[in-house]
DNA sequence: GCATTTATGTTAATATAATCACAATAAAAG
DNA sequence: CTTTTATTGTGATTATATTAACATAAATGC
């Protein structure tokens, strides 16, 4: 079934391979990691030999060869800036997420329109728009996180992309509108709910 | 390109279709609402043909029709009774997110191990896990919310399949093992941004 | 050191999705 | 009423992804 892309795919690898990695191990068949991950073996070594990673014959993978292989695919030596907008309800529970404020990103800053949300002497300030662009130039930020309401959405994401952003992972329930270049990743929440019922119903109605 | 599937397309269209509603039209070409949304027209009138919307030659589609139709297909009558699970950071925004709390979704209750947290009397009460099964099958909730740590997302899975949930929005980065009739959906915050960073390097490699 | 075993890596086959091309047809124009 | 025009709906084509099949090679056992 076509659920999940490779790229997606190998961050999945890298994760479970860590945790295995953790228990002592220093080996993997195809065949285990794709048990785990719900993946066929096939399916896993097509992935791996896409990318040039390359296993032994008999003895498998070596775990660390594997785990490296991907970083360097993500490029992921250095900790990247990232910059937040919106300081509401997501906005703040995002910039305490410890997917995004752990050891792979820092949110240098973030925005707000609401003045009385801006704090400037905090480890992440909060700031208005119009602080965005010196922000992004100063700290060679590449992607925001767009966690403002729908209908504030494609302005700054056009405040964005002026000002030099290449990548937005957007939580509004708006389709941006951006050029070519510009990466953009949505994540509907609601939708994502919703879809979960579809998938229900059709389930039951096959048994 | 391969982006999204025709399910995830569907609540898109709505999602767009509604807007255009407010703003007073009452047709739509495939043309048109595929500008809007990045799609082609061709995919659009495959996607509706699929499910049996049907359009007028020359005139086009008429969004209510559409709409009735793809709240038909997500059994869009009634609201839902969800259960969210993890009361933490993540957890407590997500209990406030309109996306979920709006006219589509209800939180009838929260689930976390922190007694210091548990709360009986307010609107959605926060309660122990021992509750979680009483409340599942009193509501007849056939969806959870799954905003734990990793290290407790696998048992909460368990718990919540056993008591008789159906789907699952895991917000975890842990790969969850259930039966095969369990949907589950993931979102994994971190791997999105990771993604993001991946398609912006292949971008700038290209040009 | 040779045979056996068992995993990889890749080519071929299959399945699925997206795009193209165009016939069908409803509306509009003349 | 006839012609033109524009849009739908779908079969054919192309592209992409997944699965199957199997040759290859490393490790193990004898």
């Amino acid at each position: 079934m076509y659920l999940r892309n490779n790229i997606t795919r190998l961050l999945q690898y890298r994760s479970c391979l860590t945790k295995f990695q953790e228990l002592g191990f220093e080996t993997i068949y195809s065949y285990n990691l794709g048990k785990h991950i719900g993946v066929s073996a096939e399916q896993i070594r097509k992935d791996f030999s896409k990318f040039n990673i390359r296993g032994n014959k008999k003895a498998g993978y070596n775990i660390e060869e594997i785990i490296t292989a991907i970083n360097k695919i993500f490029k992921k030596n250095s900790p990247q800036n990232v910059l937040l907008i919106g300081y509401g309800n997501l906005g703040q529970s995002l910039m305490k997420y410890k997917g995004f404020s752990g050891n792979m990103f820092h949110i240098k800053a973030v925005i707000d329109i609401d003045p009385s949300k801006h704090k400037r002497k905090t480890l992440i300030p909060v700031l208005s728009p119009e602080k965005a662009p010196e922000i992004i130039k100063k700290n060679g930020i590449k992607i925001g996180i767009l966690a403002v309401p729908d209908v504030a959405a494609q302005e700054m994401c056009n405040l964005l992309i002026k000002a030099g952003i290449k990548g937005i992972l957007n939580f509004s329930s708006l389709v941006l509108k951006a050029p070519e270049d510009i990466q953009i990743n949505n994540i509907n929440l609601g939708n994502e709910l919703e879809a979960i019922f579809y998938h229900i119903q059709l389930k039951q109605k096959t048994n």
